[in-house]
DNA sequence: CGCGCTTTTTTTGTATACAGAACCCCTCTA
DNA sequence: TAGAGGGGTTCTGTATACAAAAAAAGCGCG
């Protein structure tokens, strides 16, 4: 309940969504069990209209499931759906790189990529990597993905990126705050990078299958982080949807 | 206007949602302009509540497009959004092949597979086919590629497959019905069958990147069905989305 | 004491009312 | 004549009321 005063400006809808989001991440709502339409509405201090809107668009999204009787629960995933979500991720990415190479780019699509390549250069290149680093290489990753399917000029592989990307844990970022606190931390970050120059150049070079198969690579980067953060136990707390990972938070 | 008796049973949502995707692959909303929800209302029969939940609905299909200012309007696709739309249901359907491959499935699993494929060459024997037998091929070829997904047994590479598929021109049959007045019909069905057999086949062999590619390649047979359909002016008819498609209905 | 049925209560799905914003058209001015 | 401004109209976003269906609680019966 703190009432966030900011949000005036954008609509009801936005708002009982960002709630809800937020909710379901941290843990507020319980996977498997049903949503009370009036719990929501006081949780997001809107009417029921919105909250309803936000609810459909959260199942689209794939946080929530339709009940068969009606209204929405929580959905869950095994260990399986979310190492397959990123495959399904790294697929969808590897596509846009694929086109991206095949259909060519100018040096100015690729520049705000070298820029965004020098910047996690600089992030990692010390030693020892802070916890604020991580941070910002967060950001600057995403950014990198977002613009790598830009580059693919094709707004329904754009999309399809977009939406395989939704879930938290399969977004290209997810699993890097959870290994900031492992000790392969740097070694990973450093082969990421490769992998965001690899892709680069293959593109620049309009080597497709190369472009296509390091990003496919490249995403199950993210499933090791995910295997290794789950022997290590801990560093799980800092991806927010491991409330919605059965193995781990229920059993 | 023809009030439809039978849909007593289903929900107003579904309803305004069924109506209104009719409306629009059948052109009686023409792309780009802005769907009036009173319009909307009185097309459907219902309130504005379920309209705006089907528009919502049809928003993460893929048929609309949210207006920034408010509302909705009805997408447009040039040829190559359509083309690309193929491409990314032909990379998934591969994804889902080669999981299944890779993971292995049971001959109980591929059974009814099986038997779908004995119907569709059933259907393509005869030298000459006919309009009813392309009908019956749009339902077995559907069935077919769902049940190649389920193949995979993952929830999340189901699902995205679905929602690639779920563009009526991206759909596996979509332009299936646009090449039935082609002179090369019968030649595209036997090789499109070919290819649901080296998958099925790949796939109980384990062996991944065949199955993969074939299933790439073999959706690129309705790219090529639709731009034989478009050289040849006529059967684009025979595909409802083709209203959505720039180059040819309002150029 | 457990199970099933009935009744009550909650919850969802739908309709509708209202307010504010966007859009359109008309008019006025340079 | 073209462009800008203003008023009216229409539309969307939101809240709320109501009804039907589902879930829960209470009751009776075995």
């Amino acid at each position: 309940m703190p009432e966030r005063e900011t949000d005036r400006s954008i609509s009801q809808t936005v708002r009982a969504q960002l709630t809800l989001r937020d909710l379901i991440l941290t843990g507020g709502l319980r996977p498997g069990e049903r949503i009370s339409e009036l719990q929501a509405v006081e949780a997001a201090g809107v009417s029921r209209t919105p909250v309803r809107m936000a609810l459909v668009r959260l199942e689209e999204e794939g946080l929530l499931e339709a009940i068969p009787s009606g209204g929405f629960m929580v959905k869950s995933f095994s260990e399986r759906d979310v190492l397959d979500s990123i495959e399904v991720r790294g697929t969808m990415e590897g596509l846009a790189a694929r086109l991206a190479a095949e259909r060519g780019v100018s040096v100015r699509d690729t520049e705000p990529m070298r820029e965004c390549l020098a910047q996690i250069d600089e992030l990692i290149a010390p030693a020892e990597i802070s916890f604020d680093a991580f941070s910002a290489y967060v950001a600057l990753n995403a950014r990198f993905h977002a613009l790598l399917a830009e580059l693919s000029r094709s707004p329904p592989v754009i999309r399809q990126v977009d939406r395989a990307s939704a879930l938290p844990f399969a977004s290209p970022s997810g699993f890097v705050m959870a290994q900031s606190a492992l000790p392969e931390a740097r070694h990973i970050l450093v082969v990421a990078q490769e992998h965001h120059r690899i892709v680069l150049d293959a593109i620049e070079n309009r080597e497709g299958a190369r472009a296509e198969s390091i990003m496919r690579e490249h995403a199950r980067l993210a499933a090791r982080n995910l295997r290794l953060a789950v022997k290590a136990r801990g560093p799980m707390d800092l991806v927010p949807a491991a409330v919605l990972i059965k193995t781990m938070s229920s059993n």
